[in-house]
DNA sequence: CCGGGTCGGTAACGCGTGTAACCTGGAAGT
DNA sequence: ACTTCCAGGTTACACGCGTTACCGACCCGG
């Protein structure tokens, strides 16, 4: 005794195999029903009950090992640094790799560089890894992850790196488009809001860059604002306003355009005669706000197509043809 | 050639033994500075850089079916379906049990029924199970996971069953909750909203539940109403809201409630004199609202606790003392 | 009575690891 | 000079699984 707490002793097949009183090669034939070999009805109907008696389950990870290949894709990605837009779309894409033999699976690691990030991810020996935030998986990164035979390396992002495959997810033209719309409605001092929770600076960098860069065509400005998604921060930020000289703001997020819009609004800095506000990811929220905010929707491509494109990848090194993520304006009273 | 694209042949440690003239025992010994076997600091070096020459990492379902144990810790959990107040709180624990030595892992999925989906978990041989739905987790599920081999099974739920480890989570006391406070301020006939989106119902009937036996305590009447988190709904909810006779209504969210406020308003329905409006989750946008929402904030417990209680599940079967979730009454100006 | 074919089953190997057990050569103790 | 010991290495096995090759029994035609 004693000996029960210890090691609850999971079942194997050979549990099975030894219950229904034939080898584990048999065990294995029908629970597989592999179609090369022939196996009686009599000792399968022995073999599917004892499994069902023993509660047995294979074991993925030996299942792979022998087979040399995974099932696993890979995501990495923190729950919390995903806004309510990409969740949707991640849980749409999770569901079409499910139909497809996948197991989807988010990961979400705080790791130094992009290298020690890849050798944990590596050590998973995935089938493939979905980066979103593919800016910050370098060709260095990508060459750890293919030498550990992940066969499929996909990111999201605007910039291609040697070994990686790329879908066009370029935050810049984000930034840029909302900046051009906001030149267009003669604002000339730009404000773009920079979050201050971790994870969330791979979208807000390129999105800055992008607005700047419309500046440097134009006689416009562009002002990178830090601010926190608490109200602290918002009202500290809303106070000292005028001070800034700001005519017009991108917030990261519908979100934080929100948080900011009422403070401004308490801080008696009036939208949009004083100050035009445009947010981003067309969230519900965007149109409830007083006044309705504009926004950039973030047009994503369909999952069932990037789920294919992976498969094709995965399985035929086939490098994908899927649009990118389009950026569209969508434009209400607040600017 | 034509090779190069079949087979990258993922390095394993005896391509490191090859490599350093040495056998994959000392790689190991090496790699895992094994206190037990000494090893010269020359040859340590050699597969120190071999190994690093390579970009060897190791196979972590080798390692885990060799050991018999493996650090991986499962969260069945969809990102969309987590509301912005338990997606941080995921992000902390992950962090927690990384410092464990644990690595967490988030995996949605759409199962017919709960064995079904402890099936697929089990597959993975995962070291614990930590579902945040737990409700839904059965006793003959648990059963499927501990048969193959996971240590812990820890669940926040309400109702504790047979072979899991439970954190209390009971929702149901966050609908009395809110149901005590509307009876308190006077109101009679209270409506809970029951979204229309998928795996949020886990939540929302207890939370009905909990509403209904404090009714049947008073003289208030309860009644369920379903809406989905659209703008379309919303308003088609608020449009035949006279005929429902409802004068209070507790939202499952406080994006639900906000989303309701403002096509309430809309309609022309005055809160909070006419009808009074309780959120949930304390967000940031609840705040904002106007009028400013009533919410019921839900305290963790905190994740360094109780990553710490699993650690100690896992390692030697000690059943976690874990206080559990706490629902708290936030009130402002919409009840 | 014998050769060939099919059906139903088993033995054995390897996937990539970690580790217990076993060698070997040289230094130290007797 | 013979044993003892230890540092520094290797060989061999097991983990749970899928699969290839093999084997016995039976049936059938010649």
């Amino acid at each position: 005794m004693g000996k029960e707490r210890t090691a609850p002793a999971a079942v194997t097949s050979a549990d099975v195999a030894r219950l229904a009183g034939v080898s584990r090669a048999t065990v294995s034939f029908v629970l597989n029903n592999t179609q090369a070999h022939r196996v009686s009805d009599t000792t399968r109907a022995r073999v599917l009950a004892a499994a069902d008696q023993l509660g047995y389950v294979p074991h993925a990870a030996a299942r792979s090992l022998r087979a040399g290949r995974s099932n696993l894709v890979l995501m990495p990605a923190s729950v919390s640094a995903v806004g309510r837009l990409v969740s949707t779309w991640i849980d749409d894409l999770q569901g079409e790799l499910e139909q497809l033999g996948y197991i989807t699976v988010l990961h979400a690691g705080r790791f130094p560089n992009a290298v020690s990030a890849a050798r944990a991810w590596a050590e998973l020996r995935p089938a493939a890894v979905v980066a979103l935030e593919g800016d910050s998986l370098t060709g260095q990164a990508a060459d750890v992850l293919t030498k550990a035979g992940v066969r499929g390396v996909l990111a999201f992002a605007s910039r291609r790196a040697e070994g990686i495959h790329t879908i066009d997810f370029d935050h810049t033209r984000v930034g840029a488009l909302a900046a051009e719309h906001l030149v267009s409605r003669g604002r000339r001092n730009l404000g773009v809001i920079m979050p201050q929770e971790r994870g969330l600076d791979t979208f807000a960098r390129p999105r800055l860059a992008g607005a700047q860069s419309v500046a440097s065509r134009t006689t416009a400005s562009v002002t990178p604002v830090e601010m926190a998604y608490t109200r602290g921060s918002a009202a500290e930020l809303a106070e000292r306003w005028p001070e800034l000289g700001l005519d017009a703001v991108f917030a990261y997020n519908d979100e934080y355009a929100a948080l900011l819009l009422h403070a401004l609004r308490d801080a008696g800095v009036r939208v949009p005669e004083e100050v035009s506000v445009v947010g981003c990811d067309d969230l519900l929220v965007s149109a409830l706000q007083q006044p309705p905010l504009t926004t950039v929707r973030l047009d994503m491509p369909a999952p069932a197509q990037v789920a294919d494109a992976l498969h094709e990848l995965v399985e035929r090194g086939v490098p994908p043809e899927v649009p990118g993520m389009e950026p569209v304006l969508v434009q209400r009273q607040s600017s």
